[in-house]
DNA sequence: GAGTTTGAAACT
DNA sequence: CAGTTTCAAACTC
């Protein structure tokens, strides 16, 4: 981290602020409602904000009143229609109004030796040029003599658009931060979804461990009235259990204020998030102490390569996998053996995500095996201070563009970089400067990269084809009887009874032995499907003449039996 | 599914 | 920093 005002809280203002919105960010012990709000946007920074704050970026929080789930995403300055899921580098997150996420600090303090424990108990709003900040100071009755001093406090900051309340609560443990801000009206004014990319690993800003500190930390983010109900992120938080990609901000790499903070991968809070939302009862506010259970999480991961710079870069899942209820892809399993998922061999660990319904053995990559894991860690860390920072950057474009590239570069000798081993080109990049590969094919120009792409194209539009076509035929089938009546209302026996499972089996076998001729004289795929198709067709008009000729010798059977 | 290839990560 | 080894994913058969 270098020396930059990262210590802010960055404020999207909304265009024509019509009524004033109050967010809660409350840290203590619980959460303070605020005024009934509509909508507000509450900028939190984690990563990589601007040029002038480029380690970090914020957190727009997009909160809302109702029903309807409320988005916190990562991406900086952007609002989204609430309840719409935003896929992030690892995962997305998706807040429930009146959702307050607490954080118990308790046990997430843990700072390394020398460095003062930090508790967030104001807020200091900064007028930027291109942004309005919101500064969480750590007030001067909290630092550490020894450690320079926080900036100036500032209770109540009144912006162009924007007004700032700060309270501090009686509780010199639990300070409360109010943001209060404009809307734009009854509904959130989204940026449109279609493509929303961020470019690095989204990451939200979280007080730091302490191992001096026992109190506990809340986070609410909320805009509605009182809740009737609150959802609470308790995990048990200590460094050593905070997740890789996790930046402390403190010592010589973080501006003096915001040391104590930590930068946690979004996806480890929507982890946490997830296994609390599980197990509400383990999380609730009376619970000094709450353990966290390991299985309760459920892994979170987006296929978007704009999303997961390093899961891209390392081969987390990019195929068309089935989409969770929670509408986040499933995280592909490790099938780590010998690392204990504790190296950056293996995905999960290098993503920052707990093991999760992977095949690895011995895993250490989780809460079991939290001393290993943080060793790992630091160990990481050590040989690599950017060992969990996303691997895909922003480089210049040609027309000034900032588009993706590979921070590193790769090193690819044999593959031509045009497999996935390449790192580039499983991140669907291509090669830069920054590459040292050697025989590299995979550039703007290259014929080769030009015919794998249009394949990569062709198949994609297949799959789509493929997929439209059988969710099509499954709608048509449920609406089938699953046990169709022998016979209709007038007696009369239906065709379809004669699908017998003989018949079934038969007619597959007809497909399959299609199958296989047209596989025998090498025919393009698409003939053979059509081949297939043609087969299947054919069955088909075999069973309903059968079964009209079965139906026509029932009837005469049945006027034969009864005589004029 | 087993075996091979590949390149990043880890190690020396 | 360079060379080597280890590792797990990608790939092939």
């Amino acid at each position: 981290m270098t020396g930059i005002p990262v210590n802010k809280v960055p404020i999207s203002p909304a265009k024509t602020p019509t009524k004033i919105t109050m967010i809660p960010v409350t840290i203590g012990k619980s959460p303070q409602r605020i005024a009934p709000a509509s909508i507000a946007q509450v900028s939190m920074l984690t990563k990589s904000l601007s040029d002038s704050c480029a380690t970090l970026t914020p957190v727009t929080v997009a909160t809302n009143s109702g029903t309807r789930p409320t988005m916190i995403t990562m991406s900086p300055s952007k609002v989204f229609k609430q309840g719409t899921v935003i896929q992030q580098k690892t995962g997305h997150i998706q807040i429930q109004p009146n959702q307050t996420i607490a954080i118990n600090k308790s046990q997430l303090i843990q700072q390394p030796s020398g460095l003062r424990p930090i508790t967030i108990s104001n807020v200091h709003q900064v007028q930027g040029s291109k942004f309005q900040y919101v500064r969480l100071v750590t007030p001067s009755s909290q630092v550490n003599p020894s450690v320079k001093t926080a900036i100036p406090m500032t209770s109540i900051v009144q912006a162009k658009n924007i007004v700032a309340t700060t309270t501090t609560s009686t509780q010199p443990s639990a300070p409360q931060i109010k943001i209060t801000l404009p809307v734009t009206g009854p509904q959130l004014m989204p940026k449109p979804l279609v493509n929303q990319t961020t470019q690095s690993v989204q990451r939200i800003l979280l007080p730091a461990p302490s191992n001096t500190t026992t109190q506990q930390s809340t986070i609410t983010l909320s805009a509605a009235p009182a809740p009737t109900t609150l959802t609470q992120i308790r995990p048990n938080f200590q460094t050593n259990q905070l997740p890789p990609g996790t930046t402390i901000l403190s010592g010589a790499d973080a501006p003096q204020n915001v040391q104590g903070f930590a930068l946690v991968p979004a996806s480890y809070v929507a982890q946490i998030q997830q296994q609390i939302q599980t197990k509400p009862q383990t999380a609730t506010p009376q619970t000094p102490q709450p353990t966290v259970v390991r299985q309760e999480f459920i892994p979170i991961a987006s296929n978007d390569p704009n999303i997961s710079a390093n899961a891209m870069a390392r081969g987390v899942p990019i195929n068309g996998t089935s989409i969770e209820p929670t509408g986040a892809r499933p995280r592909k399993p490790c099938n780590c053996t010998k690392s204990q998922c504790l190296k950056l061999y293996c995905d999960c660990f290098a993503n920052g995500e707990f093991c999760h319904n992977c095949n690895c053995n011995n895993c250490a990559n989780n809460l079991e095996h939290e001393e290993e894991r943080s060793r790992a860690i630091k160990s990481c860390l050590d040989r690599n201070p950017m060992a969990f920072h996303p691997k895909i950057g922003k480089g210049k474009g040609r027309d000034g563009e900032r588009d993706r590239r590979h921070n590193k570069g790769c090193n690819c000798k044999r593959s031509g970089c045009l497999k996935n081993y390449c790192e580039c080109y499983e991140a669907k990049i291509m090669c830069s400067s920054t590459c040292k590969c050697i025989g590299c094919k995979n550039f703007e120009e290259s014929p080769e990269r030009k015919t794998l792409m249009h394949l990569a194209d062709a198949a994609e539009v297949r799959v789509q084809q493929q997929t439209a076509a059988k969710s099509k035929l499954s709608s048509q089938i449920s609406g089938i009887p699953s046990r169709p009546p022998v016979s209709s209302a007038t007696g009369e026996r239906l065709p379809y009874t004669f699908i017998t499972t003989e018949v079934a089996e038969a007619t597959c076998a007809c497909l399959l032995a299609q199958a296989e001729e047209a596989d025998k004289i090498k025919m393009p795929p698409v003939v053979q499907e059509r081949m297939v198709i043609e087969e299947f067709g054919r069955c088909l008009l075999q069973i309903i003449d059968s079964a009209n000729r079965t139906k026509g010798l029932l009837s005469r059977a049945s006027s034969d039996k009864q005589p004029d």
